[in-house]
DNA sequence: CTCATTTATTGATTTAGATCAATACAATTA
DNA sequence: TAATTGTATTGATCTAAATCAATAAATGAG
């Protein structure tokens, strides 16, 4: 692929990106584009060579130019502090777009890492907001996907906030095998491509907890972990880690 | 104000909302907009009776119909988990809008609570998203009030899952002494319009480590705390809290 | 005003998870 | 292949913050 540039005996119009025939089409941002509209969405959307494991499409403080949807692999997104620590803020999986948080200042305020090999489209933002100004349903899937952001962010805060590190684990294990699932993977089984260290970032833990945590999973029958492959063997006990826990606190709010 | 209901001998036509003498102008949705443009905006924007403390304009699973933009007061905003638990997701001071979040999924993933006597403006969604789709200004405003929302969610997320009890603590007095000097107020001292344990919900910490820090806090000369009244002290030694202390994982990421 | 109830502060004790430390296991590279 | 470097697991110890417990202020209702 990187030898021999096999692009030059693609004909051109196979380049152009076609969404209709995407698997990702009803989770992406053409969910709801048809005929003309899509094309001219389509005719906007790049898609640039796959990137390598620990290569950065953006990072933080780049001038924002393009939102990322990605097609196959994963990435991370992570925000460094001045004084050097690293929070990574999400894990980012096909059909998923990265960068929309760049809008608010015309750069990124995080840096993108590919976890694994990842293909992804890119999506000139401007152009983007131009043309949802003339399709309503691009407009409402943009504003869609973001809302859902926010949402997924107060959800995690929500973790971060208040569960304990089983917990964490627990619905971060849970959270990715059911995106995993909704994109055609198995629920059940499925390979981590982040590290421990991510995955304590991530929850705010300690990479000796995680390991700790992987360790009881496992004696308790909840899991099956073997390195950076899962096999969920108990969805249901799971989900009722991260429910039953918390005792309400009765009197608030 | 409360007792003689002034409303009625306002002509009809300074009821309708004048954005462009609102003190909110630059920090709220119709930045940008002038003229013709900014009326279409506030013909589509209702005001509302001030809401009283503990009123809540939406609840979590409430049909999504407008945004709120707050105008004078303050809210907090929270989501109910299965098991009752509740983590509060925001503080929101005027010039915010609430509500952005329900977009997704047609319905508010969270409760909106007065925390004292607050006026605000309504803003139908749906109008909102047509004529957004005219006004490339508006469009544009949007998108990056919710994108900043995301950033700010990001942001919020490291200090959940990073910081000490005390940078928390620490962070949130900045961030409110800076949003509340952006609107005009005092930055150096300010009421709390929360309580203690909706500080510690937002937060994560248990309310007695809350007051133990404002205790703390006093004792060291970084604030003057009487109840709900605060003033900030040594602003930059708050500052410098919230930066030094984290040190570096050096090889990460 | 008094009484009741919520909200806040302070102290004593416990604990979940961090940190420190050592070893084991992979993955790269030469 | 061994050597190097990064990544993961496991154990021992420590500590920040939770929890438990009691009191003290506020707030609000009658």
């Amino acid at each position: 692929m990187t030898k021999n540039t096999p692009e030059k005996i693609v004909s051109l119009s196979k380049i152009k990106m076609a969404c209709q025939s995407c698997s990702l089409y009803q989770l992406c941002l053409p969910l709801g584009l048809h005929g003309e509209d899509l094309e001219r969405l389509e005719d906007i959307i790049k898609r640039s060579h796959p990137l390598k494991k620990g290569a950065t499409p953006f990072h933080q403080g780049d001038k924002f130019e393009a939102i990322y949807a990605i097609r196959s692999g994963s990435v991370k997104t992570y925000t460094i502090a001045d004084d050097g620590s690293e929070q990574i803020t999400g894990f980012h999986l096909p059909g998923e777009l990265v960068g929309l948080d760049a809008i608010s200042e015309d750069n990124h305020p995080c840096t993108a890492k590919a976890l694994e090999t990842t293909s992804y489209c890119e999506i000139p933002f401007h152009q983007l907001e131009d043309l949802s100004g003339e399709l309503p349903s691009l407009r409402h899937q943009l504003l869609k996907i973001m809302s859902k952001e926010i949402t997924h962010d107060a959800n995690l805060l929500m973790l971060l906030g208040k569960k304990t590190a089983d917990e964490r684990l627990a619905s971060l294990l849970l959270s990715l095998s059911s995106r995993l699932s909704n994109r055609g993977f198995s629920a059940t089984e499925f390979n981590l491509s982040m590290s421990r260290n991510d995955i304590a970032n991530y929850l705010g833990l300690a990479v000796e907890t995680v390991s700790r945590l992987f360790t009881r999973f496992q004696d308790q029958g909840l899991v099956k972990v073997d390195g950076k492959f899962v096999q969920i063997l108990k969805n249901d006990d799971l989900k009722a880690m991260i429910s039953e826990c918390v005792q309400s606190d009765p009197k608030m709010a």
